[in-house]
DNA sequence: AGCACGCCGACT
DNA sequence: GTCGGCGTGCTC
């Protein structure tokens, strides 16, 4: 019997399954999707296996057996084998890395190098001694110093020393110790007899026992609740009336809470027809994808919670997504009030050990409702009835490491295996999703009204440049400052929107005009106030404020450009009365912060929330009467041809925040540019405008959704490389694409360094290209087998979320 | 000779 | 990705 093994080498020529002979031990074992440990050339690996076989090509001098079989329950089933090899085909990545996207980072593999002494009678040198500390093994970490790795080496090639690598699970099920009370309350009392007097303690612990035969404690409540210590419990042990025992847990990130139970509500007409539409559908076992349309606070929750009721009826399973679940828990809480104990929730914000718990709790079936960000797409289900993205536009969605894969296609490649509707919802949908429902691939639903018909809150658009001839140089335009007092009167609050952290954008010196940059990258260093300190937002780097001019050594530095740190300065001036909460990348680092802060504002604690776009999405607040935007700018004017699309829906999404509930709500939009079609459209919340507006400019400038694109980029040390490979794959893909592909550069991306490497990219934009696949897969290949040895990294992104 | 360093090929 | 093997070229 042999495996078809998948390695954990992220390598080109490795990039293929390599057959094992199994073992007579696992041969009744193991299955396809299971984790194996194998010989890899001199070292071990994990491996996944994905077939099995009789018989093998591989000559007999070279076929190894698995060394190791990990899992007796595969890990992967037979569908996320078969999502694998499409997520290869399609985003273009190793299928190790498709692999492991699936799989809780916990069930990945931790490599440790171990050294150990084979000769114990050799005389060691005083530095390996020293590593060694007496013990016979010890982990090799690789900053150790080159003598000592040099002297090392000398010492495995006189076999004195070998080097082993061991796999490490990176986090394991977590235990609790319980203690196992005896049974037999005979026994215990005959127990309790012969304890003496002198074991006061004991004796007390084992009388408490009598009344709790049987039982199964765990420990440290019982050391807790009796006030008692570990040693006197040792002792009641070893005398026989309990026993100790491992039992497995989940970790809760949800322990701390209780959450009430909801009734469902009852629906709009809309909301009806939409519901029954999906419905019909699921009845069918249809692979339909639905595009629910509806606008802010239409109640496009309220359908999914019901959709996935009748899914749950017949013991079907659903995928809930959300773009980043941690910045919504009004949202994850809706669904916990709803069904209870079987959901899950998997985020960026648990702990390895965390996901594991959510994962095995999918695995086993003991949840039904998967609620998550992108990755939660794999969820290991087994019987899936829906699958559904909120907010299907946000660029969330897209991974932007490999595998590049979109969780929308993912979706709809999984809702055609399990015959179930996919629901895409959104207020501003993505025009790709939008012109699909237009044309028929997607069935349209619309929900155009708020429940209790409150009306979309009143947009006003200010335009700066007429506050800034009328002598107001304040980043409060009169109207707004205006509005924001008369909410401070009234005690209602409010949302400022500011789509830039730190203080100051740049820093700048008056006198030769050089901006301070980013050493490592071509970007500006952003001022922070509060560390005093200037930061690269984008490789991290940080330094200390400059007290003169790099280059000219004047003392005339001055800071410019607006970031949240300063607007929070500015409202304190203005408005010294306001409570202020801030909430930006910045004040939510900390685990559970996001919370902190919107519970907070949620219980009246600040009047202003200033934050960016991190608060756009899903507050929901009944108090929030004003949301002000103070440069609906800064998105307009990225070199990016989904700029309008963005700013329209950060726009309508930010302006959904303002009356939802009884309170009429206003918007307050700051603006240079107020003429901007999509500044128009948002103001008049009128999506079906913007949409057709949008849709013609991107048909005369062949952009998606009338075009595919795909983004190449080149990246190097040094710029003349970057910029030759760049030019040697513009020329290739002209050479072997068709002439109606459109092969745009290269040119140098708009941020021109990173981290020391300058950036270079190619776009190509084509209709029809059916040699596509086949010639991205030769580049690749010519890449990693050539230009990756010279330092150049090439990255191929099919349909990215942006083109910066 | 002894070794550091870089390049190449193999990995079931 | 990571190892060993091998050639080159430097140093004692």
């Amino acid at each position: 019997m042999f495996a078809e093994v998948i390695v954990d080498v992220a390598a080109y020529p490795i990039d293929r399954p390599f057959d094992y002979s199994v073992p007579e031990m696992f041969q009744t074992i193991i299955e396809s999707g299971s984790r194996v440990k194998v010989p890899f050339g001199n070292r071990q690996v994990l491996g996944f296996v994905t077939a099995l076989k009789s018989d093998t090509d591989v000559p007999l001098d070279k076929q190894k057996p698995i060394g190791e079989l990990l899992d007796i329950e595969p890990v992967l089933t037979e569908e996320m084998l078969a999502m694998t090899k499409w997520l290869k085909r399609h985003t273009l990545c190793y299928e190790i890395d498709a692999l492991q996207v699936m799989l809780p980072s916990a069930l990945r593999a931790k490599y440790e190098k171990i050294l150990r002494i084979v000769d114990s009678n050799a005389e060691l040198p005083q530095s390996v001694q020293a590593l060694f500390q007496g013990k016979d093994s010890v982990e090799l970490k690789a900053d150790e110093s080159k003598e000592l790795l040099s002297t090392i080496k000398k010492l495995i090639k006189d076999q004195i020393l070998v080097l082993e690598t061991a796999i490490k699970q990176k986090t394991a099920v977590k235990k609790v110790r319980m203690v196992q009370i005896e049974a037999d309350v005979n026994r215990l009392k005959e127990i309790h007899e012969n304890v003496s007097n002198q074991a006061k303690k004991q004796k007390d612990v084992i009388k408490w026992m009598i009344d709790h035969a049987g039982e199964r404690i765990i420990l440290a409540d019982v050391i807790k609740n009796l006030q008692t210590s570990n040693a006197v419990l040792q002792g009641v042990l070893e005398k026989g009336a309990a026993t100790l025992e491992l039992e497995e847990v989940y970790r809760d990130p949800y322990a701390d809470r209780t959450i009430d139970v909801s009734k469902k509500h009852s629906l709009t007409d809309e909301q009806h027809l939409a519901l029954s539409e999906i419905i019909h559908s699921y009845d069918q076992h249809e692979a339909a994808t639905f595009l629910l349309h509806g606008i802010t606070g239409s109640g496009k929750t309220e359908v999914y919670l019901q959709a996935i009721e009748r899914s749950l009826k017949d013991q079907k399973e659903a995928i809930v997504l959300v773009p980043e679940i941690s910045l919504t828990p009004q949202m994850t809480n809706r669904f916990k009030e709803r069904f209870g104990s079987l959901v899950a929730v998997l985020h960026s914000g648990l702990s390895t050990g965390e996901k594991y718990d959510e994962w095995r709790k999918i695995k086993r079936g003991e949840v039904k409702v998967v609620v998550g960000a992108r990755s939660a797409i794999f969820a290991p289900f087994q019987n899936i009835g829906l699958i559904i993205l909120d907010e299907e536009h946000e660029g969330t969605y897209k991974q932007d490491d490999s595998p590049r894969y979109h969780a929308r296609d993912v979706a709809i490649w999984r809702s055609e295996y399990h015959h179930c509707p996919v629901i895409l919802g959104s207020a501003t949908p993505s025009l790709e999703s939008y012109a699909r429902a237009k044309k028929g691939n997607y069935s349209l639903l619309t929900l155009s009204k708020r429940p209790r018909e409150q009306a979309l809150p009143e947009v006003s658009v200010i335009d700066m440049r007429e506050q800034l001839k009328n002598g107001n140089r304040s980043m409060f335009s009169l109207e707004l400052a205006d509005a924001i007092r008369l909410r401070l009167e009234k005690g209602e609050q409010m949302v400022l929107f500011l789509n830039r952290r730190g203080h100051s954008s740049f820093v700048l010196c008056r006198d030769c005009g050089t901006v301070v940059e980013c050493p490592n990258c071509d970007i500006s260093m952003t001022y922070h106030r509060h560390q005093e300190r200037i930061k690269c937002h984008y490789c991290g780097e940080e330094s200390q404020v400059p007290n003169s001019c790099p280059q000219c050594s004047s003392e005339h530095i001055r800071f410019f450009g607006t970031g949240t740190q300063k607007v929070e300065e500015e409202i304190a001036r203005f408005f010294p009365t306001a409570r202020v909460l801030r909430m930006d990348v910045d004040t939510t680092r900390k685990k559970g912060s996001h919370e902190h802060i919107l519970k907070q504002f949620g219980d009246g604690k600040a009047d202003i929330l200033l934050g960016t776009q991190m608060i756009a999405k899903g507050l929901d607040f009944p108090n929030i009467t004003l949301v002000g935007v103070l440069s609906a700018d800064t998105t307009l004017h990225l070199a990016d041809f989904r700029a309008a699309e963005k700013t329209f829906q950060l726009l309508t999404q930010v302006s959904g925040r303002a009356g939802r509930h009884d309170k009429k709500g206003e918007v307050v939009v700051q603006t240079y540019t107020p003429d901007h079609y999509a500044i128009q459209f948002a103001k008049y919340h009128d999506f079906i405008s913007f949409y057709n507006q949008e849709m013609m400019n991107r048909k005369q400038f062949a952009y998606p959704p009338f075009t595919f694109v795909v983004l190449i980029q080149i990246t190097h040390e040094d710029v003349l490389m970057t910029a030759e490979y760049a030019h040697k794959a513009a020329n290739w893909l002209r050479e072997n694409l068709s002439n109606t592909a459109e092969i745009i550069g290269p040119t140098a991306s708009s941020i021109s360094r990173v981290q020391n490497r300058y950036r270079y990219q190619c776009l190509i934009k084509y209709k029809k290209e059916p040699m596509l696949p086949d010639v991205l897969q030769q580049l690749i290949r010519i890449y990693r087998t050539d230009w990756l040895k010279k330092g150049i990294l090439m990255s191929i992104d099919l349909n990215p979320s942006s083109i910066m």
